[in-house]
DNA sequence: CGAATTATTGATGACTTTCAAGGGATGTGG
DNA sequence: CCACATCCCTTGAAAGTCATCAATAATTCG
């Protein structure tokens, strides 16, 4: 059987309060199912898109995890965001009808294939669906709001530690650990990520165990104590 | 006569190729004359909206130019763009119905301000109109993109570079100089957004000037070399 | 005109990067 | 199942970049 071919349908999506909006009329629900149109499994190292392709659609992912990077003609390279199951990838397409970044799976990934015109479609019909893709669209502005104070106020500490607590929270949303998590990237990528050498996040990995702030196995991190990750972020020492 | 009272029309704007969408026919037009509800004066220094302040409206520009900045309680404190006339403001609270910034009018400003509520209910019947309001926040989206870049990757010089070479390329699409222009901001409000010490962008500047890239006068710059600022931007140096 | 804000410049120091080397982990093919 | 190649991670030493502290000058605004 093809996989595409599975009957895809959000309103039976254990993701859904993740991806989809919620209180909706099971009229209204069952609408958008018409949104997904396939679903498509995309295998760990190989890209879901990628910088100059045509933007179709949006995609939510199901399982797996995802970076997305800028890369430009002159060799610099940024890691914009790491993505995992119920967040929507893509956005960045639609100003100029192409991808302007890539998305790379990091682990063997499934993703809901959400042709853009449809979802337009669906939002002048379903109100809650077309705030809903707004809300989405703003949610990452904020985001991002976030990131540029973190690359462009914190130290390497101070962003190791708001970037264990972020990607711990998410998992923690979604039913993982609250202190425990298995990195699906490289030091490389999160340095990226964070604006630092692969070294620095390395040497800041040591200091934190050290500090006995966190365990760190390679990829396995284990946080000793969230209260010390999160006063490093609310340092009050290195602003006016 | 109160200025709010003033009949508002984005079909006689002659801004409106930079906020509204193109080729609209009239009589779409004259229905996007509906979106903005009044104009509003903001004076130098003063904010258009707040951190925490309920979302209610987007806000096009009319005259003037604004920061938006976040300012954490811990003392951090980032400008995260810029915005000039044409440009859209207020996006960041659509998704928790607050606001998550300060937009600060830097010299005395007048906003169309268009109720989000009626910007919703109109995408649902002019097409074209939804698909800016998405292009638009997409734009806002890759913007970022390119400011994580920056922030992430660039030093001093290539940061200051490419901010003047962004900011010149945008006034001049407004019909202003390409060489010349008048910052708007002091070099700590550069420095914040650009993630580097006043001091540091002032040193920078001084640099540039050594290299005859710019002349600059206080808040007064004029580029000599567009190419000399383009090839720090492009620099090869720092990348694998 | 004077106070306050803004900008420049120098000296010093902190933090991060760069360069380099070695050890572990992972995965593939024999 | 082991061996080998590759990739990833860690750690040290040295260098570079930017921040901090400090003093002064220029400008703006009331």
């Amino acid at each position: 059987m093809n996989p595409q071919a599975i009957k895809v349908a959000c309103s039976n999506c254990n993701l859904r309060e993740l991806c989809m909006p919620v209180g909706l009329s099971d009229q209204d629900m069952s609408r958008l199912d018409e949104l997904v149109a396939v679903r498509r499994k995309v295998k760990r190292g190989s890209t879901l898109f990628t910088n100059g392709e045509k933007f179709t659609s949006l995609y939510a992912i199901r399982t797996g995890f995802f970076k997305t990077c800028l890369a430009t003609e002159d060799g610099r390279d940024q890691v914009t965001g790491f993505q995992m199951a119920g967040e929507i990838i893509g956005l960045d397409g639609i100003v100029n009808d192409q991808h302007t970044c890539d998305a790379v799976a990091l682990e063997d990934a499934e993703v809901c294939v959400m042709p853009f015109d449809r979802i337009e479609e669906l939002s002048r019909e379903v109100n809650a669906l077309q705030h809903h893709v707004h809300k989405i669209m703003s949610r990452e502005i904020v985001r991002e709001h976030g990131v540029m104070l973190l690359l462009g106020s914190m130290r390497a500490e101070e962003r190791l530690a708001a970037f264990l607590l972020n990607l711990v929270q998410r998992l923690h949303a979604r039913g993982f650990s609250q202190s425990e998590l298995v990195l699906r990237m490289t030091r490389e990528e999160i340095g990226s990520y964070l604006g630092l050498k692969l070294e620095t996040v390395s040497r800041t990995f040591s200091k934190f165990v050290e500090e006995e702030i966190v365990e760190v196995k390679q990829r396995h991190v284990r946080i000793l104590s969230t209260e010390g990750l999160q006063r490093l972020v609310n340092n009050q020492a290195h602003c006016e």
